[in-house]
DNA sequence: TTAAAAAATGAAATCGGTTACATTTTGTAG
DNA sequence: CTACAAAATGTAACCGATTTCATTTTTTAA
């Protein structure tokens, strides 16, 4: 592999003149530019881009910790981040870490390992702990879509319990009072916002919050079904069933379908996230959508200002929902 | 941030010294070594692996292109990539391409700059040309999930021809001779061996190919959805639809419903991939399984062989698959 | 024509580790 | 106790770029 000294001897200069050429033209003469032009082309000159971020100090790399990229709404957020970075000249160095707190570590170290200037979190999982990695306990990080809100990082995320509310309120709206909700997983803070914003409309309409009417889940499609089942066989049935995500409200359907209730007619069914397969459900699937790619875009921008120095105190962006209404939704006993 | 010669000082060795016992703790007194380690907590030393990946010129790290994360396939794949890379002391660098040829490159130069040792393609559009980033035409690759079979570099792949003939002959076997197939993009060759495989059943079963049951599309769900709508209102209707993935199956059965057509009595439908929403919707979804998360391990490990020199010409490795029947595939006409 | 200013170029230090080789210390055998 | 081998440690080169500072060349003005 041809180095700069190769480029320098081919062309009859100094490796000082080459780097010149090649990172401030306007400062060499026309004559050895195009000299040393030639020489690059002549030896097939490629820049070890290695030496130059050892140097520097930069690498322009970001660590971006996924718990699963297989998650569809997390694929859209690291799309948009994919997007802002390749703008901003940063490359996205992608972590599937499988809640797995080792290979989370792993890749934190590449921050303070300098593999990598800075990280953001998508997690739905137990706080990250920076001070395993990091002895004086701050790193360059940002925090999306999900709110550990100590205040020492930046944080993007959206109102769930907002959200969860103007939901559980388009169901009471709906003429609804028994409304199921399937969790996530309880360590999750996104479970706990979202289950005070479904308590939040309950109160609000007056409705006793019902502690038999929420049902555990992981986010799985898998989940969704086990819930669904149980659901299904219930005494008193409840006339609505607001999942955390989509993926779970997706499980319960089919379970529904399969004990021969119709939706919404029989049941209601309501999700969150809008991920793609939301629209092509049979009915389309009610949802909140949120922002995935803007969300993945905010966040390594921010995460970037951090780097530059731009932030004086962590900052925490919220970003808008929206209550989608398809046809998984309905007045109760309608064709009853 | 501290460097090996502050631990050194720390320590009143020299920097070999603290490297050695860093690296190779037996060759170092008990002595010294714990005086080393004592000034490695004192001082907070974290190793910069940039100037360890600069000086050795392995980066350890593997560039990953794939079309779009947001592919529930794909990200199976990653997801058995990143296990096997962290087992081989590997990171993965993601690339989510969008099909777009500028951010392939910008990816794909991370190889030749010295920033990453390999590559991986995951690609269902056109060949990457990988003479545009490297001079000398070759570079350490592998070619994943989708064939580019010049020979140049190793395959990870499926028998797509022979997947899509036993799917087809499924359908065949339930009575089926009208089967529409809904395409992938005409530029993948994904699209073309699964066509061939479709074919073959058909002259294998003596039935008539006929170009006028083959329909657009480009794996998404609303391309599915489109060739449903299209398919639906057909004069002369196929009894069975294989497409080419179960993103755009899931589409057209949509259609279908919305057109008041039972699956599997009114229409059969059949996809390939076997994603984890196929197994959830109404009807479960009739498919090919591919072991993604087994190419994603495989591919890594062809590559790092690769790297250490351990392979001699280009391999190529089928992966297996399996017919998963559910029930979106039945006998025609059992309650018409 | 010459002195001073400006432009172009080069020499060498630098980033933070690893490692070959040199040197010193310790251990062992005669 | 000496001689030599083995172990421990240190010195300095090296990886490939960038950049400061010094030096040379060219341009400009008197």
């Amino acid at each position: 592999m041809a180095n700069i000294r190769d480029v320098a001897d081919s062309a009859g200069v100094s490796v000082a003149t080459v780097s010149r050429t090649l990172q401030q033209p306007e400062r060499v003469s026309p004559k050895t530019r195009s000299k040393v032009m030639a020489a690059v082309q002549a030896v097939g000159y490629r820049p070890n881009l290695m030496a130059v971020k050892f140097r520097s100090g930069k690498t322009h790399n970001l660590v971006v910790l996924v718990p699963t990229v297989a998650n569809v709404f997390f694929a859209r957020v690291i799309s948009g981040m994919q997007e802002a970075a390749a703008e901003l000249g940063y490359s996205i160095l992608l972590a599937n870490t499988l809640g797995n707190a080792d290979i989370e570590q792993h890749y934190a170290k590449m921050v303070t390992t300098s593999q990598a200037d800075g990280l953001i979190q998508l997690r739905a999982h137990n706080p990250f702990d920076a001070s395993v990695i990091n002895d004086n306990g701050l790193l360059p990080m940002v925090n999306a879509c999900e709110v550990i809100d100590d205040g020492q990082y930046p944080v993007v995320s959206l109102d769930n319990r907002a959200a969860a509310k103007a939901m559980t309120e388009h169901l009471i709206g709906l003429g609804h009072t028994r409304i199921a909700m399937v969790k996530g997983p309880d360590s999750s803070p996104l479970t706990q916002e979202r289950l005070c914003g479904y308590k939040d409309a309950l109160r609000d309409a007056d409705i006793a919050f019902d502690e038999q009417l929420l049902f555990p889940g992981d986010f799985t499609l898998q989940a969704g079904y086990h819930a669904g089942e149980t659901i299904s066989t219930l005494a008193n049935r409840p006339t609505a069933v607001f999942c955390e995500n989509d993926e779970t409200a997706i499980g319960a359907m089919q379970a529904f379908k399969q004990a021969n209730l119709r939706i919404p007619d029989d049941i209601s069914v309501a999700g969150f996230d809008d991920i793609a397969f939301s629209a092509f459900v049979d009915p389309p699937l009610t949802t909140i959508a949120q922002p995935a790619e803007e969300f993945g875009r905010t966040s390594v921008t921010l995460l970037v200002d951090l780097l530059n120095g731009k932030i004086r105190k962590a900052p925490k962006v919220i970003m808008p929902f929206e209550l989608i209404v398809r046809e998984s939704t309905g007045t109760i006993s309608t064709r009853e």
